[in-house]
DNA sequence: AGAAATTTGTTCGTATGTATC
DNA sequence: AGATACATACGAACAAATTTC
């Protein structure tokens, strides 16, 4: 059997792995600056030429926004989302993943969450219900769809499943997007007749089969939704 | 509305989208070695230090291998595989996963596999049989979990959706490798009776639900190996 | 409005480590 | 063993964008 050679790793990859771990471990926060480069270099001791090919790396794959003049700012703790972002796919592509996923990642919830997981997913619907309540505006917009891929996160979460949820969490964004931009026309329905608290409640029961089929059924609604919008947008 | 200031995106950027490209559309093979650095520099019209920055976020993408002293070799053409590669997980959660979507891939293809696809599948089959039919040996386990990672594949790639085929394609390598290192031990049992053939039978009659219950059985059986291979190591 | 300070972007030169033949 | 080809790393200098005073 012949082994590979193993590879001692460059300078430039070791920084990476010291930069993605302030980021993964959460010492650098999502959104906050992380320290210009003269510092780094100094607390490395690398070249800078070395530490930018590191941080390079980070920003190619969506962890760090570098901003010339300004500084480089953390924007993900993964680097799933920036790789499916560059895969291409319409709205529907997407829906299709989730009618895949969200079933699945329901049916494992009401298997595996711990209180602390259904505390946090029937938080984010109560707030979910909340933002409902009020009349969707452009403005709002953004806060509803927010609302309501928190609510799906949190789910998602309680799968326990980090495959899984990587996953899904990458393509919350481009539905949120999507959703976003549609939701102040046509006739994007917000409520769906407790189709969330279904979810939930069959979490709380431990139904895995009544959680899986209630996301499904949510599903379907949204998928009527973007077939006849697809409709609508090919006859204007 | 607050728009966003446009940024003139920097040089390296606008290498790694010119390398990118190349790849993707296939000009540099997987496998092939890139022209070395002088050579880019030449031709591209850029420092080296601008070059290894763009080279460096490929590589931490999954895309190119540096190896030095000498070249960098194309690997894969897609982030996706590379950024779920770090993301943890156990056999597990890749085999939830995998319960998850591959139903779905399977249900799609039915309804839009065209005679390329049910070719292409009925090949990867056919060898997945040829293969099964020798004794498994550790030399030829690599050969045949490839082979029954191919035949999953073509049925990805028959759903017509890119978004899940780049999901389920960077899940592959992950079951490959595990299926690899287990199919000399213990009870792996490498024929299912006739289960993928069913799934191919039910994509040629365009029979969705058939197609969908196939897979899902299929899975099953991996999914009872796991458990039972957990609990033996458990023990051990 | 403008000047200075801060921060990232790009280039060049040089020396060194590593794989291949 | 030697030669060649290639990537690695360092350091210094100047350019350009942004923020701050």
């Amino acid at each position: 059997m012949s082994l590979d050679p193993i590879r001692q790793s460059s300078l430039s990859d070791q920084v990476v792995e010291r930069l993605r771990t302030e980021i993964v471990e959460g010492r650098w926060r999502v959104g906050e600056r992380i320290p210009p480069e003269p510092e780094l270099i100094a607390d490395l001791g690398v070249a800078r030429g070395t530490l930018r090919e590191a941080i390079r790396a980070l920003q190619y794959s969506g962890m760090l926004d570098v901003r010339r003049g300004d500084g480089t700012f953390v924007t993900a703790r993964s680097e799933v989302p920036g790789a499916l972002a560059r895969s291409g796919g319409s709205i529907g592509d997407v829906l299709e993943a989730r009618a895949a996923i969200e079933p699945q990642l329901a049916r494992l919830a009401a298997e595996r969450a711990d209180d602390d997981d259904i505390a946090r997913i029937a938080e984010a619907l109560e707030y979910r219900s909340f933002v409902t309540a009020e009349p969707p505006t452009r403005e709002n917009a953004a806060v509803w769809a927010q609302a309501d891929a928190a609510f799906h996160e949190e789910v998602a979460r309680a799968a326990h499943n980090p495959i899984l949820f990587e996953i899904y969490a990458a393509l919350l964004p481009r539905l949120r997007e999507s959703v976003e931009s549609a939701i102040t026309r046509d006739g994007f329905s917000r409520e769906d007749p407790r189709g969330h608290e279904e979810v939930l409640e069959a979490i709380r029961r431990r139904d895995s089969e009544a959680a899986g089929a209630s996301a499904s059924a949510n599903l379907a609604a949204t998928e009527r939704w973007d077939h006849a919008e697809r409709a609508g947008a090919a006859s204007r």
